[in-house]
DNA sequence: CAAGCACTTTACGTTAACGTCAACCTCGTC
DNA sequence: GACGAGGTTGACGTTAACGTAAAGTGCTTG
């Protein structure tokens, strides 16, 4: 029984500090239903940096979130690569030079921006769908009253 | 000045009725910003099905109206399979049995609720640029004041 | 009539984001 | 000490969604 723990609820099975608890990659995997090769691949992208513990990777709350943020961006239609430059720039920041910040704002605002559109897409695609919905729904009722 | 023409106010130079309009390749992809290439493609996935004359592809409002929804469903992350989905399914709505609409009804709901999803993450979204954005701003405060 | 432009098909190339082995360590435990 | 359940590193395969180049058709314009 492989089933996924919540990602947001999950802290082992003992009340731990969740500041301090540590994750292997099979558990983050599961957590977020997505394979271990996928984490691996995020992290040769420059998204996590887990420490290692001798060989095996070792993950901590700052890289949870990291995941969770990454998978969202992804849902969202970010590429990696979109993600990553956002994502490294917030870690640069606070010895960020003047011209790399403004690039983030940049950034920031394009996605912004990004987001709005969907926003608007989404609304409308709504409209398609319930318009489509209520003529299946009509064809159907017409189906039942003949033969 | 091979500007692009906006799809939804473009009607030539006189007033057609938009209803009998007709488009080339080049004139579609113009107007929304993408190559012939990319329409043809969508044809040969079928999702379009423009008629010919000779050789020559020849759209129609009603081809424009699925190229927009395409390039819309694309937009938040849709794949062209699902797209058509839900496209075919609708052309074949008058006569489709009743398992088909059902069918259709399903599909059509996951979609929803995949938009739902959306909404979400774009709200949690937000707030997370809105939170790198101030702290970004807060350090360029930080760097004018100094040195 | 040659040139240019927009269109056509065919076909191979490319990129992102993983999947899928293979071959290897390293535990706890039976 | 064999074994199974996890983990590790290559390295190659795969899919979607086009890009790109080659070679040809058809109009109309200097």
């Amino acid at each position: 029984m492989t089933q996924p723990t919540s990602p947001d609820t999950a802290s082992g099975q003992d009340a731990l500090p969740r500041q301090h608890r540590q994750y292997t990659i099979g558990e983050l995997a599961r957590m977020f239903e997505v394979t271990p090769r996928t984490i691996r691949f995020y992290e040769q992208e420059g998204l996590l940096a887990p420490r290692r513990e001798g060989q095996k990777r070792i993950y901590h709350e700052k890289d949870r979130v990291r995941l969770k943020l990454t998978l969202r961006g992804k849902r969202l239609g970010f590429s990696l690569g979109e993600i990553r430059e956002v994502v490294m720039m917030y870690d640069a920041m606070p010895d960020g030079n003047a011209r790399q910040l403004r690039r983030l704002l940049e950034i920031l605002a394009d996605k912004r921006a990004n987001l709005e559109r969907q926003l608007e897409d989404i609304r409308l695609m709504r409209m398609e769908l319930d318009d489509v919905d209520h003529r299946a729904r009509e064809v159907l009722r017409g189906l039942g009253h003949e033969a």
